[in-house]
DNA sequence: CATGAATGAGTGTTCATTCAT
DNA sequence: GATGAATGAACACTCATTCAT
């Protein structure tokens, strides 16, 4: 990211993307395959490294090991090919290392779980996570696209409240659709402060923090208690 | 905010900018002082319309009915000026039109007070909150700028929370420091996703639904109850 | 003078100027003189610190103490302002504090002497030669101008030389005009090395070296010896 | 070069040279290679014809038959091309159409043909030549670059001068290295007059009065006499 | 006359994108 | 397909000069 101190200079081209479908088709040989996931690995690099504005596609296709021109004959933009960047990231994001989720039938402890795992990953992509907030914040579809991941993380989340409600554990005061968005965001910006923003918390006290909070506001009664 | 389906060419060559001082000295005549107040209003309006990044300083001197290059004698980038934008609706939102800081001795009527006045307040600014947003990713001291504003807010909470604590009208099974961050932090991310990103929520449901967060986090036995 | 490490970006907008002619009348009043003489003065200083190119008539002005339209009171360009310069320059040049006229009836301590004088002059004025010599280079009319200048000294020493042939002090075979004009030349490139170059050499060995080749060069029979 | 009648603007931005390393890869196709020549050329054209500072980039680009963008492929600044541009001169100068170095033991013919060598380079390269006195009046690094180039050339001729005083050909009353840096720059200086500033002498006059300065300098006695 | 704000022509520079080889 | 040179639209920025007050 760019210190103010520096002099860049920004062009940008939005040559139009269209949210979610590939918009190019995949290379049909081996070679080209393993070219186009270069390309991505090189652009995460630089895009990571350097911010979106700043990565240019020629330090892209420098740190991928090919010509410039050779760029489109894989994504006809920067912005397609952060769209597959970003791809890449979700799917190595869902496939965690065995993350065994843990906690049982005791819904504080899968609470706690629940938010260490999301503060672990978070950390993990921190750099991402910086380069992500910053694209949603200057491209309004990967705004929107942001947004619809987070729905869905968000559902999750309110039909645990909702299945915690029913069954007599959590209080009833809260609609479990705006707590769980709440809630939910009460952590996602935590994690953002912690990873990108620098706050000095160990991850620890976060996840006491945290925890703590969300059973006291939805007041549950743990069963082990 | 640029559709990514539109195509924009985006420059921006930070010119470094320290922060707080203002970087200049004043124009002394009252025509200097009435044209430098007309930038900084027209830089408001550009900025909040087409974002930091495709606000172009001729758009913004036009704005202002003056020439390209007068933009110079009261600001050397547009850096510099976006920090007096800043600096001026800060002014403003100081300045509440009187607001009543209801609420008398009950501390959940205080919370509810306190979450309302924030929503409003981020919903009366929120093209500037959004392009807060913007800038603070894209620049790093920016960033900092914002961090260090949000430190006052969570302090002030803090101090509340700690307050009632000691009270015993709240729990102490929370640090208060960090629940003031992380409850905050729950409040300001809704007023972003509410009013930047456009959930439909009434304010009235978002009050009561964070209030009821709060109080229930904090254990709060109000002593209207 | 810019070291090429800076990045700085020049105008120049030569508004025409006339050689030798003072363009503008002076103006009549006390106060306007001073102004006058206040802006050559802090001309001077400027483009002696800065070069022609890089000082501003701004900067001018503000050294002056005046405000930057007042400039155009009195010049009408920046070239017609450093045409001042060297004129006032030229003025203190030929007035030399008390330069005693020594050498008597000995030619080569009246080289010696020479030497030495313009030596000596060129160190005290060694900023302004240094300017001199830039505007020389960049425009055509100072360049003339210096020409001219030169042709007098030079002109003189011809005069000398063709003098001392004439007595049988100096060798018949060179030609005095060219001999002075290469002669003086060489003496002004040593200054010019000397204290605008910066060669390492003490003003004594100059003038002893420089005045040895003269004295050779004319195969002047010293009537002291 | 500008006469001041003419009313131009200039902009020079100094990006920075390091002297002497190419700062920059050669490109590596041949066609690359053409066009990096060309844009060479065509600024040696506009340098010499415009001078340094009058002389645009996109005049260059025009010349070389390239677009203006295109001159970033290959050079940073003018600076740099000018670089170039000497280097490419300096080749050139260094590789004479077999300047048979006539004289044979003879001291003043030797003396007589450097001299003429000298002279008649200067003139086959004359606008290069005030072109390079102007920039190096200009820009600290090229002043440097100068004076080192012109001490390779005072060296041999102070080792010259030395050899003939060891030999009892030239008087010891001169030390050779001052006697060999002004003489030469008598020479040289001799030759800016003529073919920068314009005066009116033919090669062989200027030939035969410097060498019987020289000759006369250093007391040489011809074995030919 | 002085002021200092306003003007605006003019050029350097970037880099996504195209295209001849 | 790959290459890398060429393109050119776009803006920032400067500062001599003008001019209303």
């Amino acid at each position: 990211m760019s210190s103010s101190a520096e002099s860049t200079t920004r062009h940008r081209r939005s040559a139009g993307f269209s949210g979610e479908a590939p918009s190019r088709e995949l290379p049909t040989t081996p070679r080209g395959l393993r070219t186009r996931a270069n390309l991505i690995d090189a652009a995460r690099v630089v895009f990571e490294r350097d911010g979106f504005l700043d990565a240019r596609l020629v330090d892209i296709t420098t740190e991928a090991g090919i010509s410039a021109g050779s760029f489109y004959t894989y994504f006809d933009s920067k912005e397609e090919i952060f769209s597959a960047v970003q791809a890449e990231v979700e799917k190595e994001m869902l496939h965690p290392d065995v993350r065994a989720v843990t906690g049982g039938d005791d819904p504080v402890a899968q609470i706690r779980e629940a938010n260490r795992a999301y503060l672990e990953s978070y950390q993990r992509f921190a750099p991402f996570m910086r380069l992500m907030e910053q694209v949603a914040n200057i491209d309004d579809n990967f705004r929107d696209l942001r947004r619809k991941r987070g729905e869905a993380f968000v559902e999750r989340n309110a039909r645990s409240i909702k299945q915690l409600q029913d069954q007599g554990i959590a209080t009833k005061d809260v609609d479990p659709k705006l707590a769980s968005f709440f809630l939910s965001g009460m952590v996602a910006r935590a994690a953002y402060s912690r990873f990108v923003l620098g706050e000095e918390w160990t991850i620890e006290e976060m996840v006491d923090s945290l925890t703590q909070l969300w059973v006291n506001a939805l007041k549950i009664s743990s069963p082990s208690s």
